[in-house]
DNA sequence: TGGGTCATGTAACCTGTTACATGATTAG
DNA sequence: CTAATCATGTAACAGGTTACATGACCCA
């Protein structure tokens, strides 16, 4: 269950309300794994239930009040045997409606397949525009928190993803060439 | 909905039991869509009730009987509807626990962390290796459906899978070189 | 006066996972 | 005798998605 422990890994850093953590997922987190803000509630809710976090109302004035979330010994607990302990599954990340549509798209014309491909194209340069920059937001992020160490790791991850979104482009691009020059070939 | 979408593209080359569409889907859609065969067989059902399959209860002697669906006419069309309209969250496919965790390491020891890239690269080169065949699997297929126009498709994929997966050992590989180098810097 | 931010969620539904159950036949 | 294959599922639970609800404050 990696939306939970990362929330937990998150809550480790500092002690947020759901709203907070929600938009720290979404900016950090959630660049290889998506929740929607319904969903990281009613996580928080099940952790609080189980023993993982503790929580604290705080009253404000002209503002809705706010729940905060702390982690508990043993949420750290539960953290660490996470982090430590790999099961054979999580390597597995292939999972893609696009491949699948494209795998069943022989009976599409050409022109078609081309330009669902180009969409595809264009979304992976938006995506992979996006991972050059997120090296400056982690350096920042270093800064705020003060942690050069994990700074690094984030950064691990960045690379890959800029790596990953430089691949599809290059599979989209020889593969677009692909098809054109199969309507050229039909063509002579 | 894709597993759905997947097993009306499967049905529509040929009518078949849940059994043998849950080995087929394993051995094609399933590298990039994993699916249990209890979720298989609910999905049939569920889309059987939805008027997108009819069921015929083929009995045997000597062994179960079988029960074999045909893709209908609403099918065929909730199918094209599929294929031809794209949204746009259909392109965004990294989800990936690995490096989830990879991101919350920054706690633990570079040898430890180390260790866990050197596991991960060993998988991906298996996985690259099980994509290099792919082709001649493919192959087999097209020869055996007569369907030349689709395996053209299939064997795009299974590139992309191959790419996918050279991309992930190359960055494992780079990666590891970084952690090992930063334990070099200490020791001096 | 309308839209954005702050801050919380609930309800219903769909999808995915895990564990279990049945029972005959065939190959080693 | 044992394990695999054939062939079907159900039940319970976990996780993900979508739609909806509330209400005040602030800025243009």
């Amino acid at each position: 269950m990696p939306l939970k422990h990362g929330l937990l890994g998150l809550l480790k850093y500092k002690s947020e309300t759901g709203y907070n953590l929600d938009k720290s997922f979404k900016y950090s987190l959630g660049f290889f794994w998506k929740a929607q803000t319904s969903q990281i509630y009613r996580e928080l809710n099940k952790m609080e239930k189980d023993g993982w976090l503790d929580s604290e109302m705080i009253i404000q004035v002209g503002k809705p009040n706010k729940k905060q979330y702390a982690i508990t010994d043993a949420g750290q607990e539960e953290l660490n045997r996470w982090l430590h302990n790999h099961e054979s599954m999580e390597w597995i990340t292939l999972r893609s409606e696009f491949l699948m549509k494209l795998f069943l798209s022989g009976d599409k014309s050409l022109e078609e397949n081309i330009e669902y491909l180009k969409q595809y194209r264009d979304t992976c340069k938006v995506l992979m525009k996006g991972m050059e920059q997120a090296g400056a937001i982690i350096e920042e992020q270093a800064v705020a928190l003060n942690d050069k160490e994990s700074a690094f790791y984030w950064e691990l991850t960045a690379d890959y993803g800029f790596d990953h979104y430089t691949m599809c482009l290059n599979w989209a691009t020889k593969t677009i060439k692909k098809l054109e020059d199969k309507i050229n070939e039909k063509n002579n």
